[in-house]
DNA sequence: GACCAGGTGGCCT
DNA sequence: AGGCCACATGGT
């Protein structure tokens, strides 16, 4: 089925912005696993809006729509964010090093670091422009869970790496698709810590043990938590060991589409002391999570 | 072979 | 409340 999306839909920044450890990509291809659930999904060459994919109507409108985040005007909060007045606060960032005139090179080269002096509301605004084409996926809280205790001190590609063994290893084939649904918390009710470790989890093994416990023995039920306002769902969060403020607020922000929660990891701490040191996000209300979202991409992309 | 990674808990002032 | 530190492992 081919679709048009009239809002930023960018396949590549939104599989590439931190928030999502389970997409594969071939030959143009993006796959995205949802449950038991599996989509591949591709841009039209030359057609920026036009995408094919593999579903039909029914299981988009059904599972992949609100996955998306398709409900949620991004061009519109992209608008009300940008160009509007914070305190006039200077910082240095590192200037476009991304370009090949002779005369930066040279200054790179000798391990000069070119730089220019903006307000922390230009950074934002550029951030924003930079990130355009991000949507927050609304993934399963679970999966969220487990994959940000597990994500503690680790890189990006390491994590990917960790959840596709987890998946492999607990979880089960799903269809003939060739890919594997994340483990649920039942089928970690015989998975010991030790067993974990032997995935390369190290110190997060019991984290993860001690998480499918507590939703195996009805401490954490994500129906009830679902119901709860930002700060109460935040609070029964940070209640499992090994989750702390920013695991619980990645939890919030991506498992329970929880957009005023803004986590703050050693990128974003980077951009917050850019902009002089006072973390910028909650003053974007709803939007706070959705705003940190560009400037963590910006941060790790900072060429475009 | 350093240094770092979408941190956290515990212990110390 | 805030500053250190160990923690396991793998990527660059």
């Amino acid at each position: 089925m081919d679709i048009l999306f009239e809002d930023d839909f960018d396949l590549n920044k939104i599989a590439d912005c931190g928030q999502c450890f389970r997409w594969e990509f071939q030959n143009g291809v993006y796959r995205f696993v949802y449950r038991e659930y599996v989509l591949d999904i591709q841009q039209m060459p030359g057609l920026p809006d036009h995408f094919r994919v593999s579903c039909g109507a029914r299981e988009w409108e059904d599972i992949w729509k609100n996955y998306f985040d398709m409900n949620r005007n991004y061009s519109k909060i992209r608008n009300r964010c940008t160009g509007t007045q914070l305190p006039l606060v200077l910082s240095s960032v590192p200037s476009d090093n991304g370009n090949r005139s002779a005369s930066n090179q040279e200054i790179s080269s000798h391990g000069g670091n070119a730089c220019e002096v903006i307000t922390a509301q230009t950074f934002l605004d550029r951030a924003v422009k930079a990130g355009t084409g991000i949507r927050i996926l609304r993934q399963d809280p679970w999966e969220m869970l487990i994959t940000f205790i597990i994500s503690q001190r680790k890189n990006i590609p390491a994590i990917r790496k960790a959840v596709q063994l987890l998946a492999q290893t607990y979880g089960h084939p799903i269809g003939d698709t060739g890919s594997f649904s994340f483990p649920l918390p039942e089928d970690l009710r015989d998975v010991t810590a030790e067993n974990l470790r032997e995935l390369g989890l190290g110190y997060r093994a019991p984290y993860v043990r001690c998480a499918a416990q507590r939703v195996l023995d009805g401490r954490l039920n994500f129906d009830e938590l679902q119901k709860l306002p930002d700060e109460e769902l935040f609070s029964e969060l940070m209640q499992v060991e090994g989750v702390g403020k920013k695991v619980a607020n990645c939890v919030c922000l991506f498992g329970f589409s929880r957009t005023a929660r803004s986590p703050v990891d050693v990128w974003i701490s980077r951009a917050i002391d850019l902009c002089g040191g006072a973390d910028p996000f909650p003053a974007f209300g709803d939007a706070a999570g959705i705003v940190q979202q560009y400037v963590f991409y910006f941060m790790k992309h900072p060429q475009r």
